[in-house]
DNA sequence: AATGATACTCGGC
DNA sequence: TTACGGCCGAGTATCATT
């Protein structure tokens, strides 16, 4: 086992390592996140190995016309020809065309199996773990490696040799001193990365990155920072915190100052599910009452049977309506607690109906429903469980 | 004025 | 030239309560 160059307890060495890395103490934390590689598409490659070496798109079909639908994600083959989650099928089609690209529709039921055994192999590899997706997770290991990266690095490798092994999939995995610097660290090298960021490698890590990469920067984010003439992580890290505030609000103010300098206090925490919603698109656009209530109804009947599948009751109740424009709205309102989706449908009527007077020309192409406000009716309370 | 709840939008995957 | 899913959680403005 190779000497780990501890200095005792914050004797400071001003210099980086150059040969070597060695670090100069314990790290107060160690936080990593596991990203698993173009998930859908890779679940697919493993049990069709046929697939292999070949463009693989995974697609969600709305069943309106046959290629109506989007990308939920390809693999590196297709992403090498442009095709990118989100995109319209039909697009992606025309990019991949008259080459060997196969189109699949997302099974997700079956995704969801493999990650939930991926899941548990991580929980076994952490000292806490925050599932943030169904191909997405932090783990803490700040205890079982004592603080020392290299067994941290050595951990990671671990993981990646499990998954590969149990599940034939890779993943990315960053490493750092928080959460938003090992997401950063992720994105660095994929697929199948490890990345480590220490403390002392944070400042020079993150400065030249461009604003919009820094994960919680979006397009209109980016936009107003670059109109303040910020351009680079290390631009923002020296906007005063005030001016920030100023602009973005207190809190999305503070977190960019924060996150710019690599600063992320947040713990990795067991995430409670917060909402459940089923989704549809309709077979055509229309604003006709009856015809949309039918759909919700179909809907809040899948809802109710996963509420009742899970034992969570609910408070909140929401409808989403996505118009031809595919802007989404939605109107929601908050009641004394029920588990039964199918004993509001009247209230789900009345909201439909304030909507369609307010929207007087929307055409609505997709419809939700959404429960949220959730409690736990069988095992342990929540806060807005009062039985 | 402060706090918490609610309604709604946005964007990631 | 267009083309277009089904989820999830976070963020924020506004309202109600004290």
């Amino acid at each position: 086992m190779p000497e780990e160059g501890l200095v005792g307890g914050g004797r400071l060495t001003e210099r980086t390592g150059e040969q070597g890395s060695v670090p100069k103490e314990r790290a107060s934390r160690i936080v990593m996140l596991v990203d698993l590689d173009s998930f859908y598409a890779s679940v697919e490659e493993q049990r069709h190995p046929e697939l292999r070496g070949r463009p693989v798109v995974i697609c969600m079909f709305s069943g309106r016309t046959e290629d109506s639908g989007a990308v939920a994600t390809a693999n590196y083959r297709a992403r090498a020809l442009g095709v990118k989650a989100g995109m319209p099928i039909p697009l992606a089609k025309r990019l991949v065309k008259e080459g060997d690209a196969v189109f699949l529709p997302a099974d997700r039921e079956h995704y969801r199996e493999v990650s939930d055994r991926i899941m548990e192999i991580l929980g076994e590899e952490a000292d806490a773990l925050e599932q943030v997706s169904i191909d997405e997770a932090y783990l803490d290991v700040t205890a079982r490696t004592g603080g020392l990266w290299r067994e941290a690095e050595r951990i990671a490798s671990q993981i990646k040799g499990r998954i590969r092994e149990q599940e034939g999939v890779t993943c990315s995995i960053g490493i750092g001193p928080n959460k938003f610097v090992a997401k950063m660290a992720t994105s660095r090298q994929k697929p199948d990365g490890l990345t480590i960021v220490r403390e002392e490698e944070v400042q020079e890590f993150l400065a030249p990155l461009l604003v919009e990469e820094l994960h919680g920067v979006g397009p209109k984010t980016a936009e107003a920072l670059r109109e303040m003439g910020v351009i680079t992580a290390k631009d923002l890290a020296q906007v005063d915190v005030q001016e920030l505030v100023g602009i973005f609000g207190e809190a999305r103010g503070v977190y960019l100052k924060e996150i710019a300098r690599g600063i992320d206090p947040s713990p990795v925490a067991k995430r409670e599910r917060t909402q459940f919603s089923r989704i549809a698109t309709l077979k055509e656009d229309t604003r006709d009452e009856d015809a949309i209530m039918e759909r919700m109804v179909e809907l809040g009947d899948q809802l109710e049977r996963k509420l009742t599948e899970t034992n969570v009751g609910f408070r909140t109740l929401s409808i989403i309506l996505i118009d031809t424009r595919l802007r989404t709205h939605t109107k929601s309102e908050t009641l004394p607690h029920s588990r039964s989706v199918r004993e509001k449908i009247p209230i789900v009527r009345r909201l439909l109906q304030e909507w369609l007077a307010e929207q007087g020309a929307s055409l609505v192409r997709r419809v939700g429903v959404r429960v949220s406000n959730l409690s736990h009716v069988g095992s342990q309370r929540t806060l807005t469980d009062f039985g």
